[in-house]
DNA sequence: CTTGACCCCGCACCATGGTTCAGGGTTTAT
DNA sequence: ATAAACCCTGAACCATGGTGCGGGGTCAAG
């Protein structure tokens, strides 16, 4: 018993249209079809759309989110591409959280300067590049 | 002595035609225009223009980022409208970074296994999504 | 055995975030 | 005073990440 393409969009809160399209760009597998030419899908995919989907909002492209859901180790002998490959994702997500802490930071400090009601500077959000020039 | 569009865009690591795009979309000000009608900027945009790189890689749309410029307390009477409109920003920057920290956990844990010559599940990032679904 | 909801495919269209081009003026170094 | 480098505008074009449409088959309920 496996799932049409209706409700996996359905379960992850994409359109169909948007199901078949990460397909034709490789981001999911070609499932089985029916006899009729239905895909039939197991839930486990829409778990992997919700993952792409997140991964959208943390500013990844497409293309990148392959890569991440691409690493793995299979072989013990692939390990080093993999390992090297996971690194410079870990590298990515590092700066991202760091420069989001201190997005985070600049936030914090204008709520605090609105319960106080003071004015704040011309633009608060651009001391985010303050120290040491980012990236 | 103001720059022209070329050494804001050269410094700022864009191309001039995004300024002037930057700038039909209202993240940036119009500047002053010298006698002959050319842009006239000051350092300042610089700082501006990488805020908005920087916030694009962190998967806010030109539209949110021009909500994230917009912040400031002006006048302590607008203080409850911006307190507000900070605290939503904040609770979004606080998703990524919680996300983040998901899949910087996944990819630690893939380069251990890498070192360990361990073989991994079938696509480890998925883990991301395990606990409590997320968003 | 038909009506409505669903699925197939291919192709055209859309929004966002730019980039390029045509046609024309300005500035600067030689 | 002229070439090279720069700037202007408006409009067309482009890549990414989808969305919708036409024409047609499938399936479950009544």
């Amino acid at each position: 018993m496996g799932m049409r393409i209706g409700s996996v969009a359905e379960a992850a809160g994409v359109e169909v249209s948007t199901v078949r399209y990460y397909e034709r760009r490789g981001l999911l597998a070609e499932p089985p079809r029916t006899e009729s030419g239905y895909r039939q899908y197991d839930a486990s995919v829409i778990h992997r759309i919700r993952f792409v989907r997140q991964a959208q909002e943390l500013g990844f492209t497409l293309e990148e989110i392959e890569e991440l859901l691409d690493l793995r180790v299979e072989d013990p002998a692939s390990c080093g591409v993999v390992e090297e490959a996971t690194r410079a994702k870990l590298r990515s997500v590092d700066a991202k959280i760091r420069d989001l802490r201190r997005l985070r930071a600049v936030l914090a400090r204008l709520v605090r300067a609105c319960a106080e009601k003071e004015t704040t500077t011309e633009c608060p959000v651009l001391e985010v590049l303050e120290e040491e020039g980012i990236r």
